[in-house]
RNA sequence: GGAGAGAUGGCUGAGUGGCUGAAAGCGCACCCCUGCUAAGGGUGUAUAGGUUUACCCCUAUCGAGGGUUCGAAUCCCUCUCUCUCCGCCA
């Protein structure tokens, strides 16, 4: 959530920050057109209702004084009795209009930091750097790859729940569980996070809290009869731990690592994506998350950022790392920096881990707040990203290791790092 | 799922209509005293919003929402959560 203060203080440069990311977010009938209109008035009101409530309040107190030393308060029971229902309808209308306020303020997302690039989608990102060699050969898909050795089973997947899931056999599930203890090793031991396990199931206020809600309520899952959904990513419950929370400054940054399942209804991505491991409705993903003073957030940002990019270079996996631009970066996110891997099939990049800085955002929304020196809470950052998503890393490997031996059989080889975790197993072959 | 009990500040815990934003204790911070230590004394110590250079002041908040009342932590209703017992269960 942006700041209230700094939406009346800054105004014209928020704007212009947000308008970066889209025109349309700031033009006639948006949220943001719509908290300008609403801010002043709702002041006046809560100014107005106050008044009353302070004039109620006091006489009240007169009336208590009154009774108690035996003395007659009827003139003011009867003047009081109707400033009380006043009173009571002036609040309703005051906490209308703040409530509506809110609401649209939940509704605006983070203005882009400077150094974001301008831009209107992912053709306007820019390349950072690369790591590592990408093979330019022929090699097929991974859903080939993985029929072809009986491990990648589409049509179970689409069998037991539907479209975008999928099953996977041997040694292709146990690849799966062998990256998610990989990089939460990795994560945990080397870079310092503290592991966490948390619900794969969020209510409302968590999802709010970080940004999910009230705009994107169509992008999850939501719990048959329950306020309640299925996570998107474990960035929501991670964060949300410290939900209301104030943190002693001294405990900052905390930096948690977890993996969980996440699971999103992919609304808007008919089309893309259909086959293959690639968009799924539910996969895999070690998360990473830091809470940070507002003044090291990008910092913090860059850190993390290699912590994932750790992950790939550890499995050998060529990527690419792209700065968003502004029309691309997610609603919460104030920078972020997408770490994409090479897939040979397609002779392309593609996303394997979104780093996002906030600033204050979800810490303003959720509450998470530290003591400064003067003592007053502020809003601390949060900086997160993938570290990295499973199912995508599996779909790395599989293209990438992919091989042909002399009798014309394919074969995968399983980078070295990992072959501990796969019982030692060094190449997957057919069954 | 059934029955009962409960939810108050960083923590423990008082408080059944006004003098309670909230006793007391603990914790924490600062100060004083004591040669050191131990003990002791004093002061301060919630969050949000409004106003303000700042102080002050005003408003709200005792799980959440609504109601009764001039006035609610306290009375009434609804909901959420926690605990105990029973049932079921990986």
């Amino acid at each position: 959530m942006i700041d209230r203060k700094a939406f009346r203080k800054d105004f014209e440069q928020m704007q212009q920050a947000l308008a970066r990311r889209d025109e349309g977010l700031v033009a006639k009938g948006s949220a943001w057109a719509r908290a300008h209109a609403l801010d002043t008035v709702q002041r006046d009101m809560k100014a107005q209702s106050e008044a009353l409530q302070a004039e109620r309040n006091r006489v009240s107190k007169l009336i208590g004084q009154k009774k108690r030393q035996g003395n007659d308060a009827s003139e003011e029971l009867a003047r009081m009795s109707e400033v009380g229902k006043q009173s009571k309808q002036l609040d309703a209308e005051a906490k209308e209009a703040e409530l509506a306020f809110s609401n649209a303020l939940l509704e605006i997302p983070n203005p882009p930091h400077g150094s974001v690039p301008d831009g209107v989608d992912e053709n306007d990102n820019i390349e950072i750097r690369r790591w590592g060699e990408p093979r330019q050969d022929d090699v097929p898909a991974h859903w080939d790859i993985g029929e072809a050795l009986g491990i990648l089973d589409f049509d179970a997947g689409v069998k037991l729940a539907g479209s975008r899931f999928s099953v996977l056999r041997g040694a292709a599930a146990r690849l799966e569980r062998a990256l998610i203890q990989f990089m939460l090793d990795m994560h945990a031991d080397q870079h310092h996070y503290e592991e966490v396990w948390v619900p794969a199931i969020a209510n409302r206020k968590t999802l709010t809290g970080t940004g999910q809600l009230p705009k994107f309520e169509d992008d999850l899952y939501r719990l048959e009869g329950e306020d309640a959904f299925l996570i998107p990513t474990a960035e929501v419950p991670v964060t949300n731990l410290y939900q209301d929370n104030i943190i002693n400054i001294a405990d900052l940054p905390i930096k948690h690592c977890a993996y969980s399942p996440c699971f999103r209804r992919e609304a808007g991505s008919a089309g893309r994506d259909t086959r293959g491991m690639i968009r799924q409705h539910q996969f895999d993903k070690v998360e990473l998350v830091q809470l940070v003073h507002p003044d090291d957030a990008l910092t913090a940002l860059d850190e993390l950022t290699q912590h994932a990019a750790a992950v790939l270079e550890a499995l050998e996996l060529p990527y690419r790392v792209v700065d968003l631009c502004a029309g691309d970066i997610g609603f919460s996110a104030q920078k972020t920096f997408d770490l994409e891997v090479w897939l040979p099939s397609h002779s392309c990049y593609r996303e394997i881990s979104s780093c996002s800085s906030f600033a204050q955002f979800q810490g303003r929304r959720a509450g998470i707040r530290f003591r400064t020196e003067s003592g007053k809470p502020e809003a601390v950052a949060t900086v997160n990203g993938s570290g990295l998503a499973i199912g995508r890393t599996l779909v790395a490997i599989l293209e990438n290791g992919w091989q042909i031996d002399e009798n014309g059989n394919d074969f995968v080889v399983i980078p070295e790092k990992l072959r501990s975790y796969m019982g030692g197993l060094a190449k997957i072959s057919a069954a």
